[in-house]
RNA sequence: GGCCCGGUGGUCAAGCGGUUAAGACACCGCCCUUUCACGGCGGUAACACGGGUUCAAAUCCCGUCCGGGUCACCA
């Protein structure tokens, strides 16, 4: 079996096979990260194969570390991939500059077959005079071959491009936006391989997904324009041409300017890892941004909240949207804000504790008791510190805040009632939650007044500020006894 | 500019020739309440425009306008 052959016995025809292709240039997008999600979405949900291959042809722009977020990114929402780097498959390798033997060798045989040509310009003249590569101006297009080949045996330096057809057009079909036709005349001779030898992506993705058997391409509608070309590819090859799903476009309404564009994180739109380290979490960020775009059909078209395993049942093509969406932050607020309140307590304790003593001294208050007030309160776990400033120090305040007019509170009447509530907290020996409930509702008794004309006072002084995560009680639990009575003190000589 | 793709409330969206045009976020109001939050209830708000086709159009066709993408030896 020669080479080619060879290649063509090892592609698996069995099932489903998808791929996520990044290339490792820094941060993982939110729309990167949404298209990992669909390709991952389509294998699992029939079954089949996911594969992630690392597309690091354009060496200039890899970034160190780039891998190992990507890795980490598809770690940490829970996609696994059943081959690529390091784990191998086979079809490997799956890095490209690791598949460097392969391009050049299908490069060639396009030549061969007269679907591309050696080009020895550094420049076409067209592209020096507009900027524009025109390939009837390209006179290596009209090089007879033994010619062609000579040169390149000579060592001339060349690229190989693309031979387009000047006439007709090319049709290709897409899962979502249909089929969609564009002229030949309007397509470029595109460059295959470079002057390094390396493949661009357009020609390293189409030998890449049919050598590795991939039977749905998903991948952004920015390709859309480019995909006559590729399918011409397939052609010259003989190739049976994979389904097409492209995604639209995650935009982003631009929070100074209030214009939309497209995500960006040159214009500081946050990335996946920035999201994560605002304390979002993995669960709310996929679910979220699996919506954006994405509707279930019929019966679930209501059902907003779905873990990995309903997405991966629900999911289909079909609902992929045609139309960008904008990405919403408010929105993935309430569904980051919906996992917090639904976790399970202990959990959301050891998650929030590394940043509620951001903002508390630990050993000065009691912390155990604080996730308890932020849980329902926040959007991410970032928002958590500004809530509790409060308690590390107390924070200067005006006495008018101890008026209320709902429960009929002066300063004077409000006096009174904390010299009250400070003698009963001075008797307590157990200071916890109950004894100060207690303390509290015996003076409401006494006094023949509502519950809440009591807490205000308390809780005025004891936080120093009229909204608070809590109230009265559990902010004097967490604060202590001593610091209570001291802060009780400044709130009446204030008063005074 | 050429080519390609879109266009339902501020945002995400259901809808696939006949609906009072769902639902969610955000916003507003009310209730609950120990401030805030949570929770409950209610409200404001949309088929870009103009022509067709049809008994009937958000749904089909054409045009206009608007938006996006693409025209790299980047992906």
């Amino acid at each position: 079996m020669d080479f080619f052959q060879d290649n063509e016995a090892r592609i698996p025809h069995s099932g489903v096979r998808t791929r996520f292709a990044p290339s490792p240039t820094g941060h993982m997008h939110v729309g990167n990260l949404r298209t990992a999600l669909y390709e991952y979405f389509v294998a699992r949900h029939a079954g089949g194969t996911f594969i992630l291959r690392i597309e690091d042809t354009d060496q200039a722009r890899e970034v160190e570390g780039a891998v190992d977020i990507i890795k980490r990114t598809l770690a940490g929402v829970g996609m696994t991939y059943d081959e690529g780097p390091d784990i191998g498959g086979p079809v490997g390798p799956y890095v490209q500059t690791e598949r460097r033997p392969y391009y050049g060798k299908y490069a060639k045989l396009l030549v061969e077959k007269g679907a591309a040509y050696y080009c020895f310009c550094e420049k076409t003249e067209s592209e020096e005079d507009t900027g524009e590569f025109d390939r009837a101006e390209n006179p290596c297009r009209h090089l007879s071959p033994a010619e062609a080949q000579a040169r390149v045996d000579a060592g001339e330096p060349y690229v190989i491009r693309q031979r387009i057809p000047s006439e007709g057009s090319t049709t290709f079909h897409d899962e979502i936006y249909g089929d969609i036709t564009a002229p030949n005349a309007d397509l470029d001779d595109q460059v295959l391989i470079k002057r390094d030898g390396l493949p661009t992506y357009n020609f390293a993705n189409v030998v890449d997904d049919h050598l590795m058997g991939i039977t749905h391409v998903v991948r952004g509608a920015e390709y859309l324009s480019s995909s006559p070309k590729y399918n011409l590819l397939y052609e010259a090859f003989g190739w049976e041409i994979p389904k097409y799903i492209h995604c639209p476009s995650v935009m982003i309404t631009d929070p100074n300017t209030g214009v939309v564009r497209k995500m960006s994180k040159r214009y500081g739109d946050p990335s996946y890892e920035d999201l994560l380290a605002m304390g979002y979490l993995p669960e709310a960020i996929v679910n979220y941004v699996t919506l954006l775009g994405w509707s279930p059909r019929g019966e679930l078209s209501e059902k907003e909240f779905f873990t990995m395993d309903e997405l991966i049942a629900a999911f289909d093509a079909e609902g992929i949207s045609k139309s960008p969406s904008a990405f919403d932050i408010e929105k993935l607020n309430y569904f980051n804000s919906t996992y917090l309140k639904n976790m399970d307590p202990d959990l959301f304790s050891e998650l929030s504790m590394e940043y509620i003593v951001r903002a508390v001294d630990a050993d000065k208050v009691n912390a155990a008791l604080i996730p308890a007030l932020v849980q329902s309160r926040i959007n991410k776990l970032s928002d958590i510190p500004e809530l509790l400033d409060f308690f590390n120090a107390l924070p200067e305040y005006d006495a008018e805040l101890f008026e209320n007019k709902k429960n009929k509170l002066t300063k004077e009447s409000s006096l009174d009632l904390l010299n009250k509530i400070d003698a009963a907290f001075r008797a307590i020996n157990d200071w916890k939650y109950d004894t100060i409930h207690d303390a509290l509702y015996a003076i409401a008794e006494a006094e023949g007044a509502k519950i809440g004309k009591i807490m205000w006072p308390a809780r005025i002084a004891a936080a120093g500020k009229a909204v608070t995560p809590g109230g009265a009680i559990e902010i004097c639990e967490i604060l202590g006894k001593d610091e209570t009575l001291r802060r009780f003190a400044i709130a009446k000589s204030k008063l005074a």
